[in-house]
RNA sequence: GGGCCCUUAGCUCAGUUGGUUAGAGCACUGCGUUUACACCGCAGGUGUCGUCGGUUCGAGUCCGGCAGGGCCCA
């Protein structure tokens, strides 16, 4: 027969072993007959797929899964699904590479197609030699390998031992996932917060993309000030009297043929004759008025700027707030428009725009500067600056800004009123940490437009329309025609809308496909509406949503929480989730934040392996939340040794105890050995006041937990922990062991001395209680030893509760200050034997030990226990007060140290006398 | 320019509503193979609480200024 115990404890390979048993068990699986009041349910931000993984990953993971599985013991069902989030444009830039394919949607299907290669091992492949393919090829390569991509995510989330219901993972491509954005466009469609419309509009000319203002990120980039002249027209000549030109600056010189008004502070005492009168642009000699706005900035160059349709953002305001015209320069490849724009109609004036045509915006800037020097109408050399440029936050090009119909969804942007209801939103979402919460007020309350939600690209959802096709063969972009819910999910480049033939497609009187799709934020800010079955499973919905948790990065406040707050109140009228829990960034030891592009991460699996899942549990656990961690291999050192002191300390108990006696002959046997002993009457006063100590964490811990305060959890059941073990077992461990021999097996059942049966039923209830404390962050040691003497899963064990633990102590312990100075004094006894350098083992002959009058009797109360582990022949306890006396036994002692008076608060011993060796 | 967070031992961090002499672990040093554990145990030293000022009988803690670090938004 094997023995149920290891001799030799291991917490290597507890990983693969329990996460069979758990999945073949079903302990995670959630039951849908349950009621919202006994469920808890978690939104889990579905990680990018084509990310790789890093330990950020597993740090904020980690949290979510220790507050899963303490509500979980705590009798609630929890709903812990997890998803894939893999539409969208990293995936397509990773199947580009991997495969070293393009999307190219005029391109037929092509049956059983292999691309060139696989595995690109992650260099870009140059855009020529990527092999052009139809969008239908290009999305089955994104599924097969976002296919593989979620295997390994699984794998790493399984050994890291994510407490997830394995049988709901979900992706954001998936035909339910695609209904469900589809049918909220539709809703939003109908309600009138969807909505499509003619804008100038943020564009990355790389990725040829529309990008929404959460996708924005200011970087430094060089520029210069070019100082250009423009000559009044005939009405300012006139006011004036002068002839003297107009000189602004600017960083952007090739937009002068797009410029449509000159502009300056109203207050700006250096202009107050020139608003409403003219200027003509330099080269071009297109008349503009000069104009008056707030938002030009009197200290930027000369206080007065031209403004362009559009070269950046505060153009688009001056454009829309003052009415002017648009005069575009800039086409979706990020070039100069072949045709000049409308305005400029002079000989001289559509010359020099054909020197600029097809150029580039780079080269366009340097050919214009030329034209402008050789005119003389430039003033010196260019003035080099810095200044923040607006990029894509995956671009390399600076955004431009190109007229285009896009689709919107109101957000508040634009809707003073909706924002209000969405900050109020956010004042009910409880935030942890609570000082969050700023992060999502200052950014919806800073919202300047409605969220841009179309893409032109080819891996995501389809935008569920079509349009009517005039006899002029143009869209009518004005009546699209919509599919009915019970059809989705729908491609409108290949379903057909209701009432029309395949042969109608894009000829006049038949209809179009809408051809963009959807961010990939449209679709992920959805997951409660993914995961709680809200189109197709009403019991389940009514079960889980709204939901208790989302736990997240700080990161994303502002895009996947704010977005998945706006769709749900919307949808639904009220917040998607109670609590939301942010996790802080990991920190390289150098302070900086880990990611990718720094090239500093380090690969999850390695770590998990290296140290134990348990073990970088304990370190992410460590971590508060909202808080910036460092990485730390140290931190999972420390946790290692926890999960292997769990290990050790409980094979103590259960031998010491007799359960590992039981046990060893069955299971059962050791369950019913284990319910006797606990059900003992706890009779020694150190046994009470260690099961007091214990009753006061189990009640710290829980609360903490309640408040998503796992450190704090964490700390007070870790620290009463090693105390347990360094102190109280060394300290019954004689008392316990009631003469056996060593090595001798103990029957449980047998007759042995009330005070050791009082040791045996505090150990019995303290191992219990420790396992089911720290089980949420060391879910495989304790599962481990769980197994060993317990019925169950401990993940499926009610939480500890103080009231039995206080009952089985009784009214008359004397808790935690007893224990604590019991553990004082045994470590004055050892601290004689380690000065003395022998070894712990020695022999005391006799010794005083000076203890303050308030702990006499705590020690007097462990004094057995005390000589037992101390090996001490002969003591005598003396007050430290007393001691300080003339003529009384202790003072001026041979071991007689110092001039220094002691400390009668702090115990000290006197007159030891060691064995000889 | 606006906002948020942080600054405590060599390192990583606790320090709750202001209250004795500011704590823990790691690292370091010495000792020790004990019927749980060498992936171990025991013992030991370690501080201008960033800085300047204020409130208070009393400030690591509350208030203000400054410096440094990180993040978000313009």
């Amino acid at each position: 027969m094997t023995s149920r115990i290891p001799d030799k404890a291991t917490v290597d390979g507890l990983e693969d072993r329990w996460n069979e048993a758990w999945e073949a068990a079903g302990t995670y699986r959630f039951d849908e007959s349950k009621t919202r009041e006994q469920v808890y349910s978690i939104d889990t931000p579905p990680p990018t797929v084509s990310g790789s993984l890093h330990v950020g990953h597993v740090f904020s993971y980690t949290h979510t899964d220790v507050v899963a599985r303490f509500q979980r013991m705590r009798g609630r069902e929890v709903f812990y699904p997890m998803g894939w989030d893999d539409n969208g444009l990293p995936t397509e830039r990773r199947v580009q590479n991997y495969y070293g394919v393009r999307c190219d949607p005029t391109l037929p299907y092509v049956e059983g197609y292999e691309p060139p290669f696989e595995g690109g091992e992650g260099k870009s492949v140059k855009a020529a030699d990527q092999q052009p393919i139809s969008r239908r090829n290009f999305v089955e390569l994104c599924e097969r390998l976002t296919a593989e991509d979620e295997k390994q995510f699984e794998s790493l989330w399984r050994h890291l031992g994510l407490s997830v219901d394995w049988s709901r993972t979900y992706q954001t491509i998936s035909p339910s996932s695609q209904a469900v954005a589809q049918q909220a466009f539709l809703r939003g469609l109908w309600r009138g917060e969807c909505y499509q419309a003619e804008a100038p509009t943020l564009w990355d000319v790389t990725f040829r993309t529309a990008v929404a203002q959460a996708e924005l990120e200011d970087r430094e980039r060089p520029g210069a000030y070019h100082r250009l002249a423009f000559e009044p027209a005939a009405d300012m000549e006139e006011a004036t009297g002068s002839y003297e030109s107009v000189w602004i600056e600017t960083t952007r010189p090739e937009l002068l043929p797009a410029c449509v008004a000159l502009v300056a502070h109203p207050d700006d005492a250096r202009y107050q004759g020139l608003f409403g009168k003219h200027v003509r642009t330099p080269l071009f000699g297109v008349e503009v008025p000069v104009v008056a706005h707030h938002l030009a900035n009197p200290e930027k160059g000369s206080g007065i700027a031209m403004i362009c349709t559009f070269g950046d953002v505060t153009d688009v305001t001056w454009w829309r707030e003052l009415r002017l015209p648009t005069r575009p320069v800039i086409g979706w490849d990020g070039r100069m428009l072949p045709d000049a724009p409308a305005g400029i109609s002079s000989e001289a004036g559509l010359a020099a725009y054909g020197e600029l045509a097809g150029l580039t915006t780079f080269s366009a800037q340097k050919r214009i500067v030329e034209l402008l020097s050789e005119a003389g109408v430039l003033d010196g050399a260019p003035r080099p600056i810095n200044h923040p440029v607006k990029f894509f936050e995956k671009g390399d090009k600076p955004l431009e800004i190109v007229t285009t119909r896009q689709w919107y969804i109101r957000n508040g942007g634009t809707d003073a009123a909706l924002n209000a209801e969405l900050v109020a939103r956010g004042s009910e979402l409880d935030f942890e940490p609570d000082f969050m919460r700023v992060r999502y007020e200052n950014w919806v309350r800073g919202l300047t437009g409605d969220w841009l939600i179309s893409r032109q690209r080819f891996f995501g959802v389809p935008i569920p329309v079509w349009y009517p096709v005039l006899a002029d063969g143009s869209p009518d972009y004005e009546n699209p025609l919509v599919p009915s819910e019970e059809s989705l999910p729908v491609d409108p480049s290949v379903d057909v809308p209701a009432g029309f033939e395949a042969s109608q497609r894009d000829v006049p009187g038949g209809f179009t496909g809408e051809k963009d799709i959807m961010d990939t934020w449209a679709t992920s800010s959805l997951t409660p509406q993914i995961v709680c079955g809200w189109r197709d499973n009403p019991a389940l919905f009514a079960a889980t949503f709204p939901m208790d948790l989302r736990p997240q990065g700080q990161d994303i406040i502002r895009t996947w929480l704010f977005s998945t707050v706006v769709r749900s109140h919307a949808e639904h009228g009220t917040l998607p989730w109670k609590h939301a829990a942010i996790s802080g960034w990991i920190l390289d030891p150098d302070r900086k934040k880990m990611s990718k592009s720094k090239g500093n991460v380090v690969t999850p699996m390695g770590l998990l392996e290296t140290h134990g899942s348990d073990a970088v549990r304990y370190w992410a656990a460590a971590a508060r939340l909202g808080t910036d961690a460092a990485f730390d291999e140290g931190q999972m050192k420390i946790g290692r040794r926890l999960a292997m002191k769990v290990l050790n300390a409980s094979k103590f108990v259960l031998g010491a105890t007799g359960i590992a006696t039981a046990a060893d002959s069955s299971l059962e046997a050791g369950i019913a050995a284990a319910d006797t002993i606990a059900a003992g009457s706890v009779t020694e006063p150190l046994d009470r006041a260690m099961l007091t100590a214990l009753a006061d964490v189990v009640d710290a811990a829980t609360t903490a937990l309640e408040k998503y305060d796992h450190t704090r959890a964490l700390e007070v059941a870790e620290t009463l922990f090693w105390t347990f073990c360094d102190d109280y077992l060394e300290l019954v461990k004689t008392r316990a062991y009631d003469g056996a021999a060593p090595g001798e097996a103990i029957d449980p059942y047998a007759p042995c001395s009330p005070a050791a049966a009082s040791a045996r039923t505090a150990l019995t209830l303290a191992l219990g209680t420790f396992l089911r404390l720290l089980a949420p962050v060391l879910p495989f040691a304790t599962e481990e030893v769980w197994s060993w003497y317990r019925p169950g899963s401990i993940h499926r064990t009610p939480w500890p509760e103080s009231a039995p633990l206080r009952e089985a102590a009784g009214e008359a312990s004397q808790g935690a200050p007893l224990l604590a100075a019991a553990g004082e004094a045994l470590s004055v006894l050892r601290k004689v034997k380690s000065e003395a350098k022998v070894s712990q083992r020695t022999p005391l002959v006799s010794v005083d030990l000076l203890v303050p009058a308030a702990k006499a009797g705590f020690v007097r109360a462990s004094e057995p226990d005390l000589l037992a582990a101390g090996r001490v022949e002969s003591m005598q306890i003396v007050d430290t007060e007393a001691a300080l006396e003339p003529n009384v036994d202790g003072l001026g002692s041979e071991d007689g140290s110092s001039d220094e008076i002691a400390d009668p608060t702090v115990m000290r011993t006197e007159n030891a006398v060691l064995a000889e060796a």
